[in-house]
Order: C-alpha cells, then structure tokens, then sequence
DNA sequence: CAAACGACTTAGAACGCCGCAT
DNA sequence: ATGCGGCGTTCTAAGTCGTTTG
C-alpha cells in the first residue's frame, strides 16, 4: 500500500515546452526566429558553475555615488503635454480638508523634505481634492494640533502634478535641456486652465451586477444595489507629490487577517504507516496534511521535493511519531487526501443559499480588513491575508522545495500606520513584534518567511494612489529613455571596440538588454534558488554561436531558464563586433563560467545612471514593450476593420511584445480538442450560409417572377438574416486565429506591467473600440490615472 | 568593496465563479 | 442539472535595484 510513487507522474516541469512554429505578426527586429523545443535544458553545468568573477572586476571606478541623491529618486520628464492634468494657475484656499497628520521623519531625511518644501511656494490647494471634498473631508477634517511636520500644513508646495513638479525641482538644479521643458510646461500651465472644468468627477463605475443587468425583473433587493451607484475616485494624478521620499502623510488600518487555525481531522480519517494506522499528534497530523492536500501534483513525484518534505515534517513531530516514522515512502496519506478532496466537493456542491452566506462573510471580512485610510482616503489592501502555512512550492528546480512554511504569528509580525492612529488589534492573546510609524515605506504589514528568511509585505491594491503613482512614474522614465535611446546605441556600439574588457562586455550586454529585453540578471546565492540566469549572469553554456544559420551571419543562440525557470530559447543573428566580442568572452572558458566576467548589474547600473539619470536596465524592457506596441498598432490598425478586426490587431501587437518579453503560459490542456470544435463551427456556420444564400436566390427569382410586396419583404429579411451570418462567421474566424496564435503565449504580464495604458486608451479613442474590450474592470481601476489623462493624440 | 538586507515590481499557477452547451 | 471552458481574481514566488552593513 505505498503511496509515494516517484514514477507514476512523467516529466512535466515548469517551462513550458513550446514549439515555434510562429504566429504572423512579429515585430520585424526582434525574435525573428524564436522558437521553443521541449527538450530537457540544463542536463549540464550542475558541476561545472565554479564561478570565476576574477578579481580584476573590482578595481573598476566607483567615483561618482555620491551624487546628487535627491534629484534622482522621483525625477521624471514630461514632455507631453497632452498627458499632463492641467489644473494649475487657480488661486487656491489653503486646504484643511485633507488630514492633517504627523510625520515620521528619520532625520536626515525630514530635513530633506522640509527643504524641499520651503522651496516652492504657492499655496494651493489640488484640484482633485477640492473635487473630492464630500468623501472624505469631514470625518478627516480634524483640526487637530499636529505635532510633527505634517506637509499638508506646510505652507508651500504648489500643486503641480508629480510629473511637471518632478520636472521643476529638477530644473531648479539648471541644465539647459530641462529648462526648455520647464517653460513648455508653465505655458501650457498658464494657457490650459479654463478648458480643464474643474469640478469633473470621475464615477466609479459600479461593479456590474450581470444578473441585474440581464433580468428585467429584477428583485427589489437587486434595484436598490443598482441604485446606490457611483462612488468617487481618489484623482490622486492631480494632486501634489509628497515630499521626497515620503509616501504617506497619515494611514490608519486593521492589520493583517491570520490564516484560520488548523482544525484536527475526524477520527475515522486515518493515517497508515507501513500498513497500520499511526493516530498524529497535531502539528504532525497538520503538515502531514499539507501534502496530502498535494499527493495528485507533479511535486510529490520529485525527489528534492520528498526529501525536504520529510525532513521538515519529521521536526513537527513528537519523539515517539519521529522514532516510528523514517521512510516517507511507508507513508499513506491517502485517507487524508480524499478526505480533503470530499471536503472540496462538499463545498463546491452547497446550495446557493450556503454559499451566499459564505460570500457574506467573507464581503465582511473584507469590508474590514480589506482598506485601509491612507492620507484621507479609503484605498484598498492588495494581500490583506497572511500567508497560510503549507509547503514551499519553488518553481523550476528549486532545491527548498517541499520545506514546510511555517504558520505566522502574531508575535512575528511588524505592523506600520501613523502615530496618531489606533493602532491595529492583535489577535486576542497575543502581541505584534513592533509597531512602527515608518511613512518612508508603503507597506502596512511585513513578516520575515522561515523558508529564504524573506521579507513578506502587505501592500496596498494596484489602483492605490501608491502604486499608480509608481506605475506613471515608471512610463515616464520609459518615454524619457526614448527621447535619448539612439544615443545611448550609438554609444554603447562604439563600446564595443573599446580597448578595455569591462567596457567591451558592458556594451555588448547592453545591446541584448536593448535588443532583446532580457532581464538584467543579478547574482543569486548558489543552492538556494533554482539555476537561472538574466543578461549579467548568462554562462558560457547558455549561448551557443554559429558563424552561419539558416542563410544568416553571425547568430548567436539563447537557450537558458529566466525568472520563474521559464525556458529563453531564440537565435539572433547578432552584429559581427558583437559576434565577434561574445567569442572572445566565450574563449576558453568553462561551460559554467560567466560570459561578462567583468560585468554584474550594478556595475551596469551605475553606468546607465550616467546616461540618463534613473536609467537602470528594466527600462529597457519597458521601454521596448511599449514602443513595440505602439508601433505595432501604427502598423495593424486598418481603419476600414470592424471594431472585431481592430481587436484582434490590438492583441496581435499585444502578442508581439509578450513574445518580445517571453511571456509563456502552458498551453492548455484542451487545446487541440477545443481548436477542432471551433473548427466544426466554423464549417457548420459556412453550411448555414451556404443554406441561406440558396434561399435568397431562389426568392430573388420568384420575386423577379411575381413582384409580389410579401415576397419583397421576406427577401429583405432573407438578406438581413444573411448578413448577420456573415458577420457570425467572421467573429468566429477572427476568434479561432486568435486562439491559435495564443495558444502559448500569455498576453497578461505585458498588459499589466509593460504596456503604457496611454496607449490603449488613445488607440481605443481614436478608433472608437470600447475600452472595455480591452481592458476589463480591474484592469481600468488600474489604469484610472490613464484612461483619465490620455486622449485620442497620445503617443508614447 | 561585497554581501546582506529591504522594499518594491513582475510573474505564472492556482483558484473560483459564471455562463454556456449539452 | 451538469460539466466544462474561459475569465477574472488571488496567491505568492522570483525578480530588480537601492541601501546598509561588515
């Protein structure tokens, strides 16, 4: 009656065989010929990583650090002036509706902000939160004496946008470029405001209720819910920055939900040992179950994963259970599994009335816990729950997989809010580990994680001011990074020739960076993460160079596992220098070795900082995700298509920059039985056709024949009814090549991470295609500030 | 300096729900 | 009513990058 069969689950790992057989549209320069086999990668190299970072690397330069730190950090261009809130030039009150709160300040930082503060100086109040008055104002609009630093009170501060502020301070320094930029904002500042009306809100849109939507009759209960409506939005893009390096002024919330205690099994479900029933102590019966939670996944089926299962396992349990228990392979979880698995159905299987109640108490929960009041405003919390405890899921080869992930205590974790709030209420019986008022950070909740001794952070939703904030940010610095891109090729490709090594191999990093997105790729300790490698930290083994392939020069081919042991597979036909340089690094060199001996990402880091100011390498990938989608959609975009077609070109340059990233999802289990149904429709729906055009001819003649007004009208309607046929099967056809071309590839991660929003929402404006065809309702939360600043003009 | 730490973004998998075809 | 596929949501691992520490 084993249970632990090592064999019974063939391969499957985590990458995602793929083979390349390419979908149409690619951008023409990158990944022309990417394609993925499902070949076992990294049979080598496990002996052969003996790392040679010589000593040479570190007599590099470090002079300038120490420079100006305070104009770098939140500094950005904003050059486009379509994109910028325009909601200056107004003469302000002096607002005490937002909280006034303490500030926390360490020191040298306070008196960083409290400079920067004093430095601006007219005194207004921000639109939006004029706008937003009726929310929040008067529960927050406590006079109360403050007692440190709250910048709202501070006198100052104009209430330009973070961007053009940014861009102030910036100018403040001179130079003579963002100068210019300063004034073209200011005039458009002084020329904007009276066609900004002022008091425009935003209305939330309301979360849908589709039953609501579709009955007519809906319950009185449902009316009113679809009555209560409209929430405001936080405009928090027209507001003014806090000061550097500060990111709230007040947050107050409830802390973090623990994970539910472990509750025992029922008697009758049984644990086998060797046959016989072994009755666990708890904290063994509980971990025990964790993997009996797991026994149909591919995890259990690896070695590592078994072994570090059981070691941990065998610490959880008391003297007597640890002297009986020694082989895992003697184990029998399978009671527990299937009554794990019972307990599912059960629950999937309540009656809707249960379920309902469910969900009502979970809306409590999260009503809760799931906000929190930051700066006046009600926002919410993105992970408002601990981690439960469980086992260690490591993708790829992780050597921690299967170590158990301890159950979080209270006493372990470190809540952060303001001084002036109530603080959150441990669990009965128990105390945090430290409460701190640090508005340095934006977290609310950290807990340090027994399996890597990582820090664990509850932060707040995407659409948070703090996040969006972020988000815009990042865009900007991408846009900037395009106004000085050919520069830095043009610099980096005379570096290729640069007599000096370290130089040479930046360069030539560089340009993959550039070219094909990759990842920086900064060290990892060995042995504690699985093997897997970004630009920086690409081995001699993981690039193989072919002088000629396929009728091209100079290709060097990619094949190593990236973030998430995702396999990069791509041959690139590369520029000879660069060929040229890669033997060279490659020359005599061990497979394990590392290709930029004298490179690491800080080093290239510090270099990109001196190119432009905030410029690191994941910019690049920014940068080269959205300007390929802009260019993708100048090119596919037929303005003739229907809003259907114009869809699908949208995904098709959506797909461009996922393949571009190397964005890779499984492909579904049912693909090829679902791509044969569609297929059959397809057909069925030309028969129909078929059908209906023979139908109209055959009317057309009797009506030619009769010229009866009956048969005219039927005859309308026959074309009518055609037409509608017609337009099925396109949708259909249109959705089948979609899918195909999707199949393996995950258009998510891009959207979500890389795509300036801008762009979509002035493709969607200029072509009339509802945003919600792109965006569904999560994502326009997310992208609120966008969809709000951009119009049809926008261009990245 | 380099290693460790800390905070934050990016990532695919897992989960859960809902509507649709059967 | 049932099962299934698609989709949105949640989860948390795995990166990046700056700062701190030894």
């Amino acid at each position: 009656m084993t249970l632990i069969d090592a064999n019974s689950k063939s391969s499957s790992s985590t990458q995602k065989p793929k083979d390349g057989s390419s979908s149409s549209s690619k951008p023409k320069d990158h990944h022309s010929s990417k394609s993925n086999t499902a070949s076992k990668h990294r049979e080598h190299s496990s002996s052969s990583s003996s790392k040679h970072k010589d000593g040479s690397k570190s007599s590099s330069h470090k002079d300038s650090n120490s420079k100006n730190k305070d104009a770098k950090k939140s500094s950005s261009s904003h050059k486009n002036e379509n994109d910028r809130p325009n909601n200056a030039g107004e003469v302000k009150v002096k607002s005490e509706s937002v909280s006034p709160t303490k500030l926390v300040i360490k020191t040298e930082d306070g008196r960083k902000s409290i400079k920067k503060e004093t430095e601006d100086s007219d005194d207004d109040i921000p639109l939006a939160q004029r706008t937003n008055v009726t929310v929040k104002v008067e529960e927050d609009s406590d006079s109360s004496p403050t007692k440190k630093r709250p910048h709202r009170d501070v006198d100052s501060e104009d209430d330009e946008p973070l961007f053009a502020r940014a861009q102030k301070a910036k100018k403040q320094k001179t130079s003579s470029t963002t100068s210019v930029k300063k004034e073209h904002s200011d005039k458009k500042r002084k020329t904007g405001p009276d066609d900004d009306e002022p008091l425009k809100k935003i209305k939330k849109e309301v979360k849908p209720d589709k039953k609501t939507a579709k009955k007519t009759d809906g319950s009185p209960k449902k009316r009113v819910k679809k009555e209560k409506v409209e929430e405001e939005v936080w405009k928090w893009w027209e507001e003014k920055p806090l000061p550097e390096g500060v990111k709230w002024m007040s947050l107050s919330h409830k802390g973090p939900v623990f994970a539910p205690e472990y509750e025992r099994l029922p008697k009758s479900v049984k644990f086998y040992y060797d046959g016989k029933h072994v009755q666990l102590e708890e904290a063994a019966e509980e971990v025990a179950g964790f993997y009996a939670k797991m026994l149909e996944h591919d995890y259990t089926s690896k070695e590592i994963f078994n072994k570090n299962f059981f070691r941990d396992w065998r610490k959880e349990m008391t003297h007597d259970e640890k002297a009986l228990i020694t082989d895992l392979s003697k184990c029998d979880f399978r009671e527990i599994g299937a009554y794990y698995k019972m307990k599912s159905e059960e629950r999937k299987n309540m009656t809707k009335a249960e379920k309902e109640e469910i969900k009502k108490q979970n809306q409590a929960l999260t009503d809760e816990y799931g906000f929190c009041i930051i700066d006046g405003h009600k926002q919410k919390i993105g992970n408002f729950r601990i981690e439960p405890p469980g086992l260690f899921r490591g993708r790829g080869d992780h050597p921690k997989q299967g170590m158990l992930k301890k159950r979080i205590q209270p006493e372990t974790v470190i809540i952060n809010c303001s001084k002036d709030v109530e603080t959150p209420k441990p669990p009965e019986g128990h105390r945090w580990k430290q409460v701190l008022h640090d508005n340095k950070v934006t977290w609310l909740c950290s807990w340090t994680e027994n399996i890597q001794g990582a820090i664990k952070y509850i932060m707040l939703n995407a659409n948070s001011r703090l996040k969006g904030e972020k988000d815009w940010q990042k865009y900007e610095m991408a846009r900037q990074l395009k106004t000085v891109v050919e520069k830095i090729r043009a610099n980096y490709r005379e570096d290729w020739r640069s007599k000096e090594m370290r130089i040479r191999q930046r360069a030539v990093a560089m340009y993959f960076i550039d070219k094909l997105a990759l990842r920086a790729g900064n060290e990892k300790e060995e042995g504690e993460t699985a093997d897997t490698v970004g630009c920086c930290s690409l081995r001699v083994e993981h690039i193989k160079l072919y002088p000629e392939l396929n009728g091209k020069e100079f290709v060097a081919e990619f094949d190593f596992l990236g973030k998430d042991s995702i396999r990069y597979l791509n041959q690139v036909p590369v520029e000879k220098r660069v060929y040229k340089n890669l033997q060279l690094f490659m020359d005599n060199k061990s497979p394990g070795d590392d290709v930029f001996d004298r490179l690491n990402t800080s080093i290239l880091n510090k270099h990109l900082q001196e190119l432009m100011e905030g410029l690191t390498a994941k910019v690049f990938r920014t940068f080269n995700a959205s300007k390929t989608l802009q260019d993708q959609l100048n090119e596919l975009t037929n303005p003739d298509d229907s809003v259907t077609a114009k869809i699908l070109s949208y995904n098709r340059a959506n797909r461009a920059v996922a393949v571009l990233c190397n964005h890779q999802r499984a492909i579904p289990k049912t693909f090829d039985k679902q791509m044969l149904n569609m297929q059959e429709k397809i057909k069925k729906k030309n028969d129909t056709i078929k059908d209906a055009k023979k139908d109209y001819k055959k009317l057309k003649g009797e009506y030619k024949s009769s010229r009866d007004d009956r048969l005219k009208s039927a005859l309308e309607r026959k074309k009518k009814q055609l037409e509608r046929l017609e337009e099925q099967l396109m949708k259909l056809e249109v959705q089948a090549t979609d899918k195909e071309e999707n199949k393996d590839i995950a258009l998510g991660t891009s959207k979500l991470n890389y795509l300036d929003p801008r762009i979509s929402v002035a493709w969607c404006k200029k072509w009339e295609v509802p945003l919600e065809k792109i965006y569904n309702r999560t994502q326009r939360e997310k992208f609120q500030w966008a969809i709000d600043m951009a119009d049809e003009t926008y261009e990245f």
